[in-house]
RNA sequence: GGCCCGGUAGUUCAGCUGGUUAGAACGCUAGCCUGUCACGCUAGAGGUCGACGGUUCGAGCCCGUUCCGGGUCGCCA
């Protein structure tokens, strides 16, 4: 039976007691870590949020007292009060390791069945059945060590933007779907039938209306849904360090990033974050790495053969050129003992299943290189070839030809990405760098027209206006993302406030006035009021902390977590709900 | 929706070319043990081999279907 707290009151968590403690009196709570029944002498590690203490029974223990210590298991709830004294055999492995109390009163204030996996670092039971058992999980110090970590970083991104004149203000929740971009989970009215709700993907527009309201600068640690698959690196439920400034341009919001991303490393971590950041443009960081979100830990960059193949031997190299495209390669240096011609086939299956046509590969290990493509070129054809690729005897050289550029750079990305595991590239630290001048607009094959990269609100470079009906190749955007060790961590943009260049927008978009006035009609209106110029952006916190504390997935730093399809072990959501619920709503489910 | 990997004791795993009663470690239970701290020693319990069907004299193992989990591509303005 449960025993009562009645009475007593914790002196200190466990994990805070030292040697200066000896001879006080203590009363600790917290969960048996484990018990160690010596015959006439017991130990028990006594474990809460802080971390462990050990308490002794001996033979100057009460009998009754002794013998409930016998009694107890692994997660038991206990509460303990004796004196702290100094351990005859010190333990320097853990911090309370000098000290341990001797117990003088033992009290179980709940029993606990033995858990489905022990409560300790480094767990390696199946992640579904932790997570189907979350608050055993979340128990472990490891988890225990993120979320408070987590709680740490929240607390300096609140203090920071308070310090920099942000006030927090909540957005709604329930709001109008807008359905560009990723799906709404949607929510039905029961007081307008057959009309929904949609949870937000972002604040986005109520924060620029904010900006109408004059609130000048705006922050919120925001909960967004998006209804998409999930990914090690993406939930459905996430939370966005979402912020928005008003009269400024790119360079303050940047200033105001770096500044905030250098406090919070520092104070978190006391990890310097030099300043200011890196930046490349979209387009060169597409050329140089194949990927808008390069990790620029390593080097391996991509390297153009496209002059120097041109009107080779090879009709793969030779056509992809002539039909306006390109040939580019990346050089492994020294990786020709690790690349064998098993994995350089592993590697081309990789690359095919991307979308690539093939992979061309130079393997130099002997004097002279072999090839998938040598006996197609002349002597001085390959030396030019292994020239331009800056190639050495250990090299890799892998190629990839497409008539369309922008395919092959992304999948000699992906390659990069794919060798730098393989060769087991060394990539350490926290690597931040702006991505800069993103196009605007996006040709979109399915649909043969333009579309808008990012919202429609995003502002054009000025310089790039005068294109925007003549050649939207050449609009480039007022937008940039954050990079941190290859993950996208936050994107932003300036945002138009000029109701014509938003009209000119909309038309550039092939959105009509009345579609427009339709979807986000509340926005062009608040616009006519009098909107300051302004810009913002998201902050992806659950991936931030993700990186902080070193963990592989985001599962490790949410609580309470979605898995791959979308459900949550513990409570079996999504679940079906009453009839009358449905009739309430109005709602018929008609299977499948 | 496609592709890849996985599912054997509470947990992590092993299980040969298809062949007797499916093993190990940790955990759990009981006993012994006065300085342990991953305590030690002894004994014990614990299995629908994810499910269904097929091949076979015989299936944890081979084949098919299916369910579940993870990764990834599509998707995520």
């Amino acid at each position: 039976m449960s025993e009562s707290i009645k009475g007593l009151k914790r002196t200190a968590y466990c994990g805070e007691f030292r040697e200066e403690h000896a001879g006080t009196e203590a009363t600790v709570f917290g969960w048996v870590q484990r018990q160690r029944d010596l015959g006439q002498l017991i130990f028990v590690d006594l474990r809460d949020r802080t971390g462990i203490i050990q308490l002794a029974f001996d033979q100057d223990t009460a009998k009754d007292v002794f013998e409930k210590a016998f009694t107890l298991r692994s997660e038991f709830v206990v509460a303990a009060r004796g004196t702290v004294r100094v351990r005859s055999a010190r333990n320097k492995d853990i911090p309370t390791g000098d000290v341990e109390i001797a117990v003088e009163e033992l009290r179980i204030l709940n029993k606990a069945e033995t858990p489905p996996f022990e409560i300790v670092e480094n767990c390696s039971t199946a992640e579904a059945t932790r997570l189907k058992y979350r608050y055993l999980d979340l128990r472990r110090p490891d988890l225990q060590q993120n979320i408070l970590l987590r709680h740490r970083i929240t607390k300096v991104i609140r203090d920071f933007f308070d310090k920099n004149g942000f006030i927090e203000l909540e957005t709604p929740m329930l709001i109008k779907s807008t359905p560009e971009g990723a799906r709404d989970f949607l929510v039905p009215s029961r007081l307008h039938p057959g009309t929904f709700y949609a949870l937000p993907q972002s604040p986005q527009l109520y924060k620029q209306l904010s900006m109408v309201a004059g609130f000048d600068r705006y922050v919120q640690l925001a909960r967004c849904f998006r209804d998409e698959d999930l990914r090690a690196d993406r939930q459905p439920e996430f939370t966005q360090i979402d912020l928005e400034m008003s009269f400024v341009d790119v360079e303050d919001v940047l200033a105001l990033g770096e500044d905030f991303m250098s406090t919070l490393f520092k104070t978190v971590l006391d990890v310097e974050i030099p300043t200011p950041l890196p930046r490349l443009t979209y387009t060169d960081a597409m050329e140089r790495y194949g990927s808008d979100k390069p990790d620029t830990r390593f080097g391996m960059e991509i390297i153009d053969l496209t002059e120097a193949v041109k009107g080779c031997g090879f009709g793969v190299f030779t056509s992809a050129i002539e039909g306006g495209g390109t040939v580019r390669c990346l050089n492994a240096k020294g990786a020709a003992g690790t690349l064998s011609r098993k994995e350089i086939d592993k590697l081309t299956e990789m690359v095919k299943g991307i979308g690539a046509k093939g992979l061309a590969w130079v393997r130099w290990v002997e004097e002279a290189p072999a090839s998938s493509f040598g006996k197609f070129l002349a002597e001085e054809e390959m030396t030019a070839l292994l020239t331009a690729a800056g190639a050495e005897q250990g090299d890799v050289v892998l190629i990839v030809a497409d008539t369309a550029k922008k395919h092959v750079l992304t999948t000699l990305g992906a390659l990069r990405l794919e060798l730098a595991n393989k060769l087991n590239i060394p990539r350490e630290g926290f690597n931040l760098l702006w991505i800069t001048e993103f196009p605007f607009f996006e040709w979109d094959e399915e649909s043969q027209t333009w579309v808008a990269m990012h919202h429609p609100f995003t502002s054009p470079l000025d310089e790039c206006v005068q294109y925007l009906d003549t050649a939207p190749e050449k609009v480039y955007a007022k937008a940039y993302d954050l990079v941190l060790n290859g993950i996208e961590l936050a994107s932003g943009s300036i945002r138009i406030t000029d109701p014509a260049l938003q009209n000119h927008m909309f038309s550039a978009l092939g959105l009509s006035q009345e579609e427009a006035q339709q979807k986000f009609g509340f926005l062009l209106d608040a616009f006519r009021y009098g909107a300051p110029p302004h810009g913002g952006m998201g902050i992806g916190l659950d991936r931030l902390v993700m990186q902080m504390v070193g963990a592989a997935t985001l599962r490790d730093v949410i609580a309470y977590p979605k898995v791959q399809n979308m459900t949550e072990p513990m409570t079996d959501c999504p679940s079906v709900v009453d009839a009358q619920q449905l009739t309430d709503l109005g709602i018929a489910v008609t299977g499948e």
